[in-house]
DNA sequence: CGTTTGGTTGATGTATGTCAATATTAGTGG
DNA sequence: CCACTAATATTGACATACATCAACCAAACG
């Protein structure tokens, strides 16, 4: 079966590299060792040195920082197609914790694979290391995000930040996508309250902006939704500068 | 006269690897090319494709991002031994711009340069992935910081970050340390008001934690800072996990 | 000297948090 | 199939941390 479908990474890398047939059977034999993980028990433990990383294939996972004083931020969230833990396997050390949002489906890889791929194929190292600096870049949007939008601004960003993110692994269409995250979740990741999410969310409905019901995100006025967040999305899609 | 200081960058690798004669000669030869930037102009600018990389030698440096309404979010700072801009040679591209806090010194890097270098010595190029993943760990600290923390701990987290990092190149002593920043600077980078930031000195000052005056900052009470900010070094001294 | 830049302080406004109550829904065991 | 519980969502009343505005001061600077 494996060889027949195409894995979101294969998906995601491929949009910025053509990835030649060698390439695509090293990348399809780092999805062996299949698990999945149950929704809300934590893979990874802030702290833990660990010496693994996964590639996500379905499901939705958030890495978050624990505060002493018991609160939460979520740094960022992983979709079908992102890498889990890359840096872990560098730093031989995470500073985070993983918990999938639902039950997930993850391909466990060991660094000795991970660096094989590597040395086999470096078009592939080089296609994966520019995903991972385009994580970063989101990281960094995110900081901006939290320090300089209000709320409604940063809801919005956060929100076509995903619908961008999940249309390259083909799981938005033009009206809107499925997102799994709770209030909670939300409130976690954008440094709310739980409560003023929910007002947020009614905020944006009521303009007729979007509507974030049931599991799912309609966007109703798309470009509005761009200007309120001020959304840029060159962040995301540095098109080209590593195909040589 | 290169040859027999050590710069703070050599300074601040050493801590984490020993580093050999072959090692430090190579290191050595990145500092030729020292240019001097003036305060306030920006070196970089956002969205400007860079192919130049630079070591810091003397000065601070900051680097932040411009929001569509005028507002900034400083992401960074950088101070004497740091890299600036090296996603932007991996990159090709950089998303952020770097201003220089005061006139300062730095070597240039070109990219050429530092491929060679990298792969003469893998050593090398390990202890520098290492401190591009730790500033990488200082950003998402940040993030957390803006998120979860309010503004006194805010303040004082970042105070503590940056005695740490300046005494790891030989900048702070157990009293405290130089800060060139103005209370705009802090501003922009915890995400508060000027005014706030004054205000916020002055409760820290009056309850005789810190004192930050004519650009020094005085540590009073070390340990209450630590308390107060959930201050939790393990992030910056990630010690040893490369050293193989 | 006037001008600019950075700092300081008070008065007031507002975005967002906190607390509390009530739906709504999904799951769970009987 | 039904009660029971636990999550999640929703809404209002109230509290507060922080922003904004405005004025003033001190030092640096041309």
């Amino acid at each position: 079966m494996r060889s027949t479908e195409t894995s979101p990474l294969t998906r995601k890398l491929s949009v910025f590299v053509a990835l030649s047939y060698v390439e695509l059977a090293v990348l399809d034999r780092l999805h062996t060792r299949r698990r999945i993980f149950p929704a809300g028990r934590d893979m990874v433990h802030q702290g833990q040195s660990s010496r693994a990383a996964f590639i996500l294939s379905a499901g939705w996972v958030c890495s978050y920082k624990l505060q002493p004083d018991g609160t939460r931020q979520i740094v960022d969230f992983q979709i079908p197609g992102d890498f889990l833990g890359l840096r872990s396997v560098l730093l031989r050390t995470s500073d985070h914790s993983f918990e999938p949002v639902m039950d997930i489906e993850a391909s466990e890889v060991l660094d000795k694979d991970l660096l094989d791929a590597f040395a086999q194929t470096p078009r592939l190292a080089t296609a994966i290391l520019w995903a991972a600096s385009r994580d970063e870049a989101m990281v960094v949007e995110h900081l901006v995000g939290i320090g300089r939008r209000d709320a409604d601004a940063r809801m919005a960003h956060f929100l076509l930040e995903l619908e961008a993110r999940l249309a390259l692994v083909g799981l938005a269409d033009s009206n809107g996508y499925e997102c799994p995250l709770t209030q909670y979740h939300l409130a976690d990741a954008l440094g709310l309250s739980a409560v003023h999410v929910n007002r947020v969310l009614r905020h944006l409905r009521e303009d007729g902006l979007l509507t974030f019901r049931d599991g799912h995100v309609t966007i109703h006025d798309h470009d509005a939704l761009v200007k309120l967040a001020g959304f840029d999305a060159s962040y995301l899609d540095q098109t080209g500068p590593l195909l040589t």
